[in-house]
RNA sequence: GGAGAGAUGACCGAGUGGCCGAAGGUGCACGCUUGGAAAGCGUGUGUACCCCUAAAGGGUACCGAGGGUUCGAAUCCCUCUCUCUCCGCCA
């Protein structure tokens, strides 16, 4: 959630950026809540304080006339007291709600645009691969290796569910182990996180834990959701809490199992491992002092690279648009793997993302820090490390070779045991 | 899942209806003291929101959370959550 003291004062800023991004959050009408809200608390104050004259009054010696109609008029001023704070309640909860729609401001560098074509590439890194046979997609090499068995998952869970097999099990494990080595040699403390988190943890981060439209899947009965990603759950690590200064920056690097609904996104880019409902992911996540925040992001991304770079697959980085943003980020990178099986002739397939929310998160969630004394929300930055279901999509496709086999990047080899798949 | 005990400020801990935003202590900050330090003495030490604003100031709320009783609740009642102990179940 944005700083709702800055609505007035940056208003046209925040009706520019809502609409860059095109989202559907009217700011006058959270303006009038702020201000119908504004007046009903003046309204309970004026009258609290009042009841607590009286109280005053009502404590001394008094006889029983003046005493009986204090107590009458202090009847008349509970009332008038329940039925304002009912009001207000209600007012409360409609412009928090209102209100935490509206996205963080963008960063002045984000270009602007409607979709993920408008999204600017910003560097590249390594050679697309030619290769002088047919490629295969990810879908058929996993079939043929005997590696990924959809049609189990689909009769045991549902569809886009899978089990792996064989060396894909270990290529599960030994790509979380890579990551969080490298994350380890940075200062990142390894987690290994809750799978689900509340409600309000979740919603705190700036998922929607419910509606249509939401990705993540709820258990009614029990107040939680099945995360969809460890920002979650290492978000909410610190929430409520006033972090030392000298502690920051806090830098967590957190394995879990991320599920998603992904209601609606069928289509031949979402095939096969591409969009799954539950996947690994190493996840990096960072708080900092607000001013270092930027500096930050470009670590997390660099990181990002560090790791692809090791993995020997092709990829470009892009600076996503505001339209693609999502409303907690303030700035977010990409890096777009080159996949040989997409599309007609290969095609990018997005397989990280680091975002800087700036204090968007940490305000919901409560966690701050003290500069000079005064206390302030710290900057929360996100960032995958590794999501196992896209990498092994990148890692099959690109390093497949003639004889149907793949081959294993020399780093990998120690986590995996093994420097080749093939059957 | 069952039984019991508990939850008060950074921490310990007092407080059974108005004199309690909350005693006392510890810690912390500043000052005095000292050659320097310790001790000692003094002063201060929460968060959020609303109003006002140049600055200052004023007000409301907060004693695990929510609800109730009452003119008035940290204090009485109900519900829930969490922590601890014991029992059950279980990897």
């Amino acid at each position: 959630m944005i700083d709702l003291k800055l609505l007035k004062e940056r208003y046209e800023e925040i009706k520019q950026n809502i609409a860059d991004r095109h989202m559907d959050v009217d700011l006058d009408d959270v303006l009038s809540l702020q201000q119908k809200r504004n007046e009903l608390i003046r309204e309970a104050e004026t009258l609290r304080y009042e009841r607590n004259e009286q109280g005053k009054q009502m404590k001394q010696r008094l006889n029983p006339d003046e005493r009986s109609k204090l107590i009458e008029s202090g009847k008349q001023l509970k009332i008038r007291i329940a039925e304002i704070e009912g009001e207000l309640a209600d007012t409360e909860q409609r412009y928090m709600e209102l209100a935490s729609r509206i996205p963080n401001f963008a960063h002045p560098d984000a270009p602007v645009g409607r979709e993920d074509t408008d999204n600017r590439e910003i560097s590249r890194w390594g050679d697309i691969p030619s290769f002088s046979f047919t490629p295969k997609d990810h879908m058929e090499l996993a079939s043929e290796l005997d590696l990924i068995d959809f049609d189990a998952g689909v009769k045991v869970t549902g569809t886009k569910f899978y089990f792996l097999k064989n060396e894909a099990v270990f290529l599960e494990l030994g790509l979380q182990r890579y990551a969080l080595d490298i994350l380890g040699s940075k200062g990142f403390v390894p987690m290994v996180t809750p799978d689900l988190a509340k409600q309000s943890v979740t919603a705190g981060i700036g998922f929607n834990p419910r509606g249509s439209e939401s990705n993540i899947y709820t258990l009614e009965e029990e107040d939680l959701c099945l995360v969809g990603t460890a920002e979650i759950t290492l978000g909410g690590y610190h929430a409520n809490e006033i972090i030392p200064a000298e502690n920051l920056p806090v830098k967590f690097a957190g394995i879990s199992h991320c599920f998603r609904r992904e209601a609606g996104a069928a289509g031949q880019y979402s095939k096969g491992l591409y969009r799954v409902h539950q996947f690994s992911k190493v996840e990096m996540f960072v708080i900092t002092l607000p001013d270092e925040s930027e500096e930050m992001h470009q670590e997390l991304l660099a990181l990002e690279e560090e790791i692809f770079q090791g993995l020997e697959i092709p990829y470009r980085v892009v600076d996503t648009c505001t339209g693609d943003l999502g409303a907690p980020a303030y700035r977010k990178f990409d890096l777009e793997a080159w996949m040989p099986g997409r599309g007609d002739a290969g095609d990018w397939g997005e397989i990280t993302s680091t975002s800087n929310c700036t204090d968007y998160q940490a305000r919901r969630l409560k966690v701050r820090t003290k500069i000079d004394g005064s206390t302030v929300h710290v900057h929360m930055l996100n960032g995958t490390a590794l999501a196992v279901s896209r990498a092994l999509i990148a890692l099959m496709e690109n390093h497949q070779r003639f004889d149907g086999s793949i081959m294993i990047p020399q780093k990998l080899v120690p986590y995996v045991g093994f420097d080749k798949i093939r059957r």
